[in-house]
DNA sequence: TTGTCAATATGAAACGTTTCATCACGCTGC
DNA sequence: GCAGCGTGATGAAACGTTTCATATTGACAA
């Protein structure tokens, strides 16, 4: 029904092999030739057929983006970013979720593959299965490592380190830290991160001992809610007068929980996010967080992909600490 | 270097045909022949390969999805369903976002439109230029309609009425409405929902006549906090006491302006969305909502795309009012 | 004139399926 | 013994590309 490249070559009264020549920009063709090709081309509006290209080549120009849940605004946010550069691209995004669950992670994976994607970005869960599945493929990883492939993702530790910065510099000292689960590696780095920075400042101000009480959940809106509830259901001379937490959603959850105990934030407890999701600065107060680059990891994850050289092992971005309102001195100082 | 159809027949010594036909589990082959195919399917892990199979049938098992912006939970959460239900019945989803513009839409479609997908399940943008372009596909239009496609989305009417309702119930009188876009009929329905019931009521409570402030945005969070300080600004005696949205976006964003200017939700101020979306419970304080059943309609649409028959042209969901922590009586009463 | 070479076009094979017209075979009924 | 038939397998064509070995042409040198 289309027109194929057979009805281009025929009305232009060449071959198809030269059609396919002009149409891969080949040098090698006449000039007079190249032009009478490209007008009968736009004559009868012929645009080749991807699965014909595709079957020949034996790979299609299809981006494999695999995540454990549109619905977390962290991916969602890199989704829009990685299927916008592709589209300039001329690629197509291919969508998978998760839900945090190896076996199906293993089968979105193997159906992907089968279709012969151009390359893979994935995120992938804990204890990931397809290590060696994906090697079939160009595989770029993002925010979690996977062993055996290039990861973009943001310097964890320093995240977690600029967090307790700005709260000690602040004046903070009774400190509590809402961490992500411990199997992932990206919530056990920016935890060490927190903690190393705390622990520098006790060994400089020698009689100041700061130790943080440290809770542990998953990344979401209702473990931060819960964990928030637990941390500060304790007499306001022991409690925390600034949280940190690895991830927006538990921020904003702690937000959640702190308001339903009559806590004023900042006034009466500190906050700092992780992240920068775009809902950060919409929740009252706007939440002070570390800002993760995502459109420069999915600009990178998808050089990655599609790029001429392999990407190095590790590409670490340098997260920033976006003050808002959610932290201020504490309030007995 | 994958095993092709050829390897099975030549190893099973049939005919490729064969193959074909017991992979396509017709019925008329040999219970013999079938089994010596099947067992040698397995023993050398031959899978198809879908661009053969694809290219011979002109169509792929791939399903579009175009949506405005997947960063806005509310297609978040729709992408999540449709993919789920998807990829359940083997096939894959193709993401595009449009950013509400008619040109990037008409270009996004046209490449999905060049994969050969098996359906569209689109949410077309308010000018949209891609009514008959898309004819060429099974399309199903979900939230937002399209000239001559079906169309699954809820009835937005009710779900402004079922607003009215309630506010009207718990005693309120003075109300303000934050609309979308006038240019989507979304928006419009639900906008005349409201204001229909605030109507009825006028007319058969005689004396008490409610006639709304309307502000008129677009559906996300900021458009909620600039129109909502605009319409709390205004002395406490004629400043509306409750104030339903058009979105929970916009909610959100209300509540935010709300909080900046020294309002208690709900005490001062009631506060109604529309969505329901996952965060509609986790602000502070949870927002009183309409449901709408994405769920449902991923489902509906899915069949619409891939079902035997056509689905009918309209398929209009019955939204539901979540009672949450966003409404109370007014203060004065 | 012939041979060589560069430049460029051609034709056919190949990618992995599905489908359809054809064919082989065994049975039945006469 | 054979025409006719039903059951099922076969082989080849077709889908729309790309690529590669080969063919054609013209120019130029010997």
């Amino acid at each position: 029904m289309n027109p194929t490249i057979k009805d281009v070559a025929q009305r232009a009264g060449v071959s198809v092999g030269t059609v396919s020549r002009v149409l891969a920009k080949n040098k090698t063709v006449n000039e007079d030739i190249r032009l009478k090709v490209e007008a009968t081309i736009e004559a009868i509006g012929y645009r080749p057929n991807i699965l014909g290209r595709s079957l020949r080549l034996a790979k299609t120009d299809i981006i494999g983006l695999v995540v454990p849940d549109i619905t977390n605004p962290f991916f969602a946010e890199l989704a829009k970013h990685v299927e916008m550069l592709a589209s300039a691209e001329g690629h197509s995004v291919l969508l998978a979720n998760t839900h945090d669950d190896p076996e199906a992670e293993k089968q979105q994976i193997e159906t992907l593959l089968g279709r012969l994607p151009a390359g893979l970005i994935l995120v992938p869960v804990s204890n990931s299965l397809v290590d060696t599945l994906v090697t079939r493929t160009r595989t770029v990883t993002v925010d979690r490592p996977l062993s055996g492939h290039a990861l973009v993702a943001v310097d964890n530790r320093h995240g977690g380190y600029l967090a307790a910065d700005h709260l000690l510099s602040l004046g903070h000292r009774r400190l509590g830290y809402i961490s992500g689960p411990s199997t992932t590696e990206v919530s056990g780095e920016r935890r060490e991160g927190f903690l190393s920075r705390l622990a520098a400042f006790s060994e400089t101000h020698s009689g100041e001992h700061v130790a943080p009480q440290v809770l542990e959940g998953h990344f979401d809106y209702r473990s931060g809610e819960e964990l928030g509830k637990k941390m500060l259901m304790q007499p306001a001379g022991t409690r925390p007068t600034a949280i940190a937490t690895a991830s927006d959603q538990q921020a904003i959850g702690l937000l959640r929980a702190a308001g339903d105990m009559g806590l004023r934030v900042p006034h009466d407890l500190s906050i700092v996010g992780f992240d920068d999701i775009p809902l950060a600065s919409l929740v009252q107060p706007r939440l002070t967080t570390i800002r993760q680059p995502i459109d420069e990891m999915a600009r990178l994850a998808l050089k990655g992909v599609l790029g001429s050289h392999r990407l190095e092992e590790e590409y670490k971005l340098q997260p920033v600490l976006i003050e808002r309102g959610s932290c201020a001195h504490p309030a007995n100082a």
